[in-house]
DNA sequence: CAACGGACCTGCCTGC
DNA sequence: TGCAGGCAGGTCCGTT
C-alpha cells in the first residue's frame, strides 16, 4: 500500500492525537510480522510518554521517553488512532492504548508490516542507517544521482525505486515521476544525461508533495489515520492506466513488467 | 559490488 | 458455484 506520501499522511494524521500521551496498555494479538514482534515490546512503552513521532523513508518512528517504536506498513499495512469501542478485526495486530483510552491500532493483512522496539537511536538500526537521502535532502541532487548510477545497467526505474539511492519512490511514484520527467522507464540508469537528472529530481519532489496534500494514493486499500482514502489517485498520469490516452499527447498508455513490477509509461513523451 | 529471482503473506479479481 | 491463477502500494536475502 504505502510509499511515502501515504507514510507521511498517517504520521499527520496521528501525530496531533498522540504525542504528549502516555501509553498505557499495549496488546499483541499477532506476533508474526516480516519480524517477530518483540515480546518485551509491551513492557517496554507501557508507562511511557510519547514525544513525537517522524518518518524516515516509510518507516514511522515513534519516540517514547527511553526509546523508539519502529513501525513499517508495508504493502497493506495501515495505523489508525480508534475508540476503544471499535471493535477490533481481522488482521488487527497490534493494540497501544494511551490515557485518554484512544487506541492506536495497527492492521495489516498481509503481515509485511513491522513493529520494532529499539532503545538505541533509530537511525544506527541495521534496516535504517544503510538507506538513501530523503527527496528534500539538498544531498539528493542530479550530480548526486549521475555520479552514482555511473557504470549501472539497471533500468532507472529500478534505479530510483532503490531505497539506497533514494527513499521513499515506490512503485506508483516511480512510473510518475519518470513520465513527468520525460525518461523512458527502461532506459539503463548510466545513461541518464545530468540535464534529465535535474527534471527527475524536480519531478519526484513534485509528485510526491502533491500526492501529500492530497492524502495519498487509495488504489485498493490505503486509508488515512481517520480511515479515509487518500485522492491523489485522479491525479495519476500513467499508474493503472494502461490503454487510456496519455494526458500529454494522447497516446494510449502502456504497460510493462520491469523488475516484476507493473510499470507505467507513454511510449511518446517517454522515447529515451 | 551489481543484477536478478525468489521469498515472505492474504485478499481480490478474472476466467474457465 | 468453485477453483486455479495472477496480481497487489515493500523489502530482504541468496545466488550468480
Amino acid at each position: 500500500m504505502p510509499e511515502l506520501p501515504e507514510v507521511e499522511t498517517t504520521r499527520r494524521g496521528v501525530e496531533p492525537l498522540l504525542v504528549g500521551r502516555t501509553a498505557t496498555e499495549v496488546h499483541v494479538f499477532e506476533r508474526r510480522l516480516r519480524q517477530p514482534v518483540s515480546r518485551g515490546l509491551a513492557k517496554a512503552l507501557q508507562g511511557q510518554r510519547l514525544m513525537q513521532i517522524s518518518r524516515r523513508a516509510k518507516y514511522l518512528l515513534f519516540g517514547f521517553e527511553t526509546g523508539t517504536l519502529i513501525s513499517h506498513l508495508g504493502m497493506s499495512g495501515t495505523l489508525r488512532v480508534v475508540d476503544q469501542k471499535l471493535q477490533r478485526q481481522t488482521h488487527d495486530h497490534v493494540d497501544i492504548t494511551f490515557d485518554d483510552s484512544r487506541i492506536l491500532r495497527f492492521r495489516d493483512p498481509r503481515r509485511f508490516g513491522l513493529m520494532l522496539w529499539t532503545a538505541n537511536d533509530p537511525y544506527q538500526h541495521r534496516l535504517l542507517a544503510p538507506l538513501g537521502p530523503e527527496p528534500w535532502d539538498p544531498a539528493f541532487s542530479a550530480r548526486y544521482l549521475k555520479q552514482r548510477a555511473a557504470q549501472r545497467t539497471t533500468a532507472i526505474k529500478n534505479f530510483i525505486m532503490d531505497a539506497h539511492t533514494v527513499v521513499g519512490v515506490g512503485n506508483i511514484y516511480a512510473s510518475e515521476s519518470l513520465h513527468r520527467a520525460g525518461i523512458n522507464p527502461r532506459r539503463k540508469a548510466g545513461s541518464v544525461s545530468l540535464a534529465r537528472y535535474s527534471q527527475l529530481v524536480v519531478h519526484i519532489q513534485a509528485v510526491l508533495e502533491a500526492a501529500i496534500k492530497a492524502g495519498g494514493t487509495t488504489l485498493r486499500d490505503f486509508v488515512n489515520n481517520e480511515g479515509k482514502p487518500g485522492y491523489f489517485r485522479a491525479n495519476l498520469r500513467v499508474y493503472d492506466r494502461a490503454g487510456e490516452p496519455c494526458l500529454s499527447c494522447g497516446t494510449a498508455i502502456r504497460s510493462i513488467v520491469i523488475g516484476q513490477r507493473s510499470t507505467y509509461y507513454c511510449p511518446r513523451c517517454q522515447r529515451s
